[in-house]
DNA sequence: TATGAATGAGTATTCATTCAT
DNA sequence: TATGAATGAATACTCATTCAT
């Protein structure tokens, strides 16, 4: 697994990689603002400021360009919850939430458009991981959770959670910074999960 | 107000009302199978077993084609909100709560691709109207619940749950008819609102 | 030749002459209006008050429509170029030229929209006529007029003198009725004829 | 104002220029024989060799094709009237009539189709500006002519001349050549101007 | 390798005409 | 005979993709 994994070929210069760069910015910023619909090729090599034949030269085709944003994007969600997750393991159920929460809402106050746009298609990519992460935390803390079946609780617990914080970023994304919502979506977790 | 509302004009005769149903149908599969981008007029007529221009002699556009899908969801959605907030008032917390989790997942029991198309376009029609029901509720039993601030409570739950029971229709319908799912979605809505 | 000379059939009842009659109207009324872009079977059955399959029980297609509105067209036109031309013989050239005029003008008068709409497709179906009685005329005057080849001389005058009362009926309506014009007028004509 | 002025996008290679040529040569040629009603994109682009795509990579849509042309077609016509023009002041009567006669003859001997079809849109274009040099003419030289409102007569003139000579072109353009017609079509104009 | 011109299948929509009732 | 529902070829226009330069 490299890098460059949905692309056509391994860029061997400077500015080929460039090339990609530029042309993933402008993909992203076109589904950021405008969304799916309005993503075209030429308006990605016009914005990205290279001719079509360029993208093609990088990317099969249109959904390759999504796809790889997807999978960068996917990184560094990985990364992010893997650091968030490191220090998680010790800490007792209320703090866990605390901190799963905050790393919830970060990654979503972050660009919600994009977020939503590469959900729309594939809006479980992100779900499986996260949720086996939570279940190993679950299982190392069973004695401090009241439900018995953990895959399921780490499932709803997960799926609500995401969806929740997800439609809050896209809606109301004020929200996302009022403390008080904070504090009820952990209340939302703590309550189903302590015993 | 009538039933063909966003109609081009009013049916007359039998065969057309049934070229019209029959227009529908096809749309809303297509919807519910293959999702909003492959919906095209020609695809919907040919589905539907007819021409394209009784597409046009009934709808003046796609759009009001799915338009007029949305309107009639609405109002079954909304005529069984109604029976299933009849009786709710004057019950207890508890047993609210598994009366709503029961229409919550019938709901999306029916046609979840098809809810799920029709909610991508104006995705937050259901709500503000629930909620509104839900906070009447809550206020009106506000001794029984936790929350203070009960327009964030009922904004809160509502967001999860209807995504929760949503995202699960469409990934594991399966699990909408499991009991202990359904035990367990009464649990985080019940743990959270209860004092 | 009868009446009906473009119909499919001969209308047998007084209903299916007043449904020819209605359709032609409204024909005439469309092309008058909006012009020959917006003619459509629809619209003439529609303002005419009867169904489509109507307009083709008695026309086999929307040109006949047309076709027949410019044969009644041309039938009036004859039939007041007969009158008009009945006294003309006897007159001297001045004389002749200004009933001429009154007559061109009071042609385009009428319904210069409709006029312009029928004229539009075979702009000379009139032509041909007026000018051979023209001819006719001249050379029974021939020794009153300067042009040596009459024929010529009728085709530059008659297709001058329509094309200029046409267009004024179009674009200066108002001109029709102003004495000045209508002088002017018959000095281009008598001035050209005239030894 | 450039020459490619109401285009899409300028073309930056020899291919594209030739694109553009062909288009509206095609355009051209489709009006010209067959008239404005049976102008399609896709004809245009079928006649000219080249894909529909293409046609809309130039022009945004067939408006801009038939503009385009007219707006060359106006721009010859201008060059050419004021070249003859040009020298018209001096000449007395007589001799200004036959070059503008000239002028006027040769305008519409070179493709009275095209012309007919871009006239039929916006039909007065060109009448009010020849009006005018006609009328600074006639003012010019008042002392020569009948009429006292020149005005009048510069439309009255004009208006047939210009419609005698279209007329004439569409239907029997062999009469453009012919030196009798020209000579009636003169005297049309000298005897009605003339003192 | 980069460019951007060219392609053409695909899309929504219209409208003259047919035909079952 | 009248009705109006149904038909489908035609039209303007878009956009992902290819390929000559």
């Amino acid at each position: 697994m490299n890098k460059y994994n949905s692309l056509k070929k391994l860029p061997k210069q400077d500015r080929s990689e460039a090339t990609v760069e530029v042309l993933l910015e402008a993909t992203a910023r076109i589904l950021s603002k405008e969304g799916k619909a309005r993503l075209s090729t030429n308006r990605i090599a016009q914005l990205a400021g290279v001719s079509v034949g360029s993208l093609y030269q990088y990317f099969p085709n249109k959904e390759a360009l999504v796809a790889e944003l997807r999978r960068r994007y996917e990184e560094a969600f990985l990364n992010r919850l893997m650091a968030a997750a490191a220090g998680l393991g010790a800490l007792p159920l209320r703090e866990a939430i605390h901190q799963f929460t905050r790393f919830l809402v970060d990654i979503h106050a972050e660009d919600p458009g994009l977020h939503n746009a590469l959900a729309e298609e594939i809006p479980d990519w992100e779900l499986p991981l996260i949720q086996r992460m939570a279940l190993t935390y679950l299982e190392a803390h069973r004695d401090e959770v009241r439900p018995e079946n953990l895959d399921l609780a780490s499932r709803i617990l997960l799926q609500a959670g995401e969806a929740l914080v997800h439609e809050t970023a896209l809606r109301s994304p004020e929200l996302l910074t009022n403390a008080e919502f904070n504090v009820e979506v952990e209340e939302l977790f703590y309550r189903y999960l302590r015993k």
